[in-house]
DNA sequence: ATGGGCACCTGGCTGC
DNA sequence: TGCAGCCAGGTGCCCA
């Protein structure tokens, strides 16, 4: 899935939705998700309201009157508010009933995602105790970012899609910050300029807000709340364009494999 | 501590 | 037409 602007715009189209509203009934057709969904988790949930919905990282938070769900949406997730008895289709894995006759559905045809009972202050959860800043946020700024390189051998596409130095950075977002910086993906994460890491935090944070703007980006699988998919796909200048030309320069885009995901970029624009 | 690779899973597409 | 092989938005974990 989903990055970050795809949960980003789960969570504005849910939102109003579930907030306020009482979990009736949680119905599991398949349990088997990254972390099996474990026995108590409808007990646990039914009968509580939702005080908040929150997003950290790539997960959603949702804050019950005790306790909260976490859920990530993996590659293929996607979560929709429908009417209640709307017929079921191929990976509906997990249905929340609400008060208000409405269902977030949860699909995942890949089932990397995951749907947790958490009973304690769900920020303190092992997956997300250690986590590093998220990008948005002033934290993540560029003497963060040159701290978070230095020393670092690791190619700097790798480095910005690890969770413990900035969240919520994927495969598309990564490629398309590293094209609007006008860095080559595979550079060595400590041998970057101070100005270009200054840029690439600038970079990382235009896109991810433009592309929650559109709705964020559908390849197959995702879509929002209302079921339509997002628009971002459109605006991307490297990611999926390998051998097209360049939108700047009109070069051929290069496509490679790092860290067993694909990479993109323009061999001219990008140094 | 760091970096590299594998694992989990389904389905769509390509090419023989 | 059938099927093998490859690829896909993530990330925890194991190993060197």
């Amino acid at each position: 899935m989903p990055e970050l602007p795809e949960v980003e715009t789960t969570l504005r189209g849910i939102e109003r939705f579930v907030v306020g509203h009482r979990i009736e009934q949680a119905v599991l057709r398949h349990t088997g998700l990254r972390w099996p969904i474990t026995r108590g988790f409808a007990s646990h949930v039914v009968g509580q309201t939702v005080q908040q919905l929150r997003r950290r990282a790539k997960y959603l938070i949702f804050d019950l009157d005790a306790g909260a769900i976490l859920l990530h949406l993996g590659m293929s997730g996607s979560l929709r508010v429908l009417p209640a008895h709307t017929p079921v289709r191929p990976h509906d894995h997990v249905d929340l009933v609400l008060d208000s006759d409405r269902v977030i559905r949860f699909n995942d045809p890949r089932r990397f995602g995951c749907v947790l009972w958490v009973a304690e202050d769900p920020l303190q959860h092992p997956l997300l105790a250690s986590l590093a800043p998220e990008p948005l946020s002033d934290e993540f700024d560029a003497d963060y970012l040159a701290d978070a390189c230095r020393g670092r051998s690791v190619a700097i596409k790798q480095l910005l899609m690890n969770g413990q130095v900035v969240v919520g950075v994927g495969n598309i977002y990564a490629s398309e910050a590293l094209f609007r910086s006008r860095i080559r993906p595979r550079r060595s994460a400590r041998r970057l300029r101070r100005e270009e890491i200054a840029a690439l935090v600038q970079a990382v944070k235009d896109v991810l807000q433009d592309a929650i703007r559109a709705g964020g980006t559908t390849l197959r699988h995702y879509v929002n709340a209302e079921g339509n998919p997002g628009y971002f796909r459109q605006k991307l200048f490297v990611y999926g364009r390998s051998g097209e030309p360049c939108l700047v320069c009109g070069s051929a885009i290069k496509h490679f494999v790092q860290g067993q995901r694909s990479t993109y970029f323009c061999p001219s624009c990008q140094k």
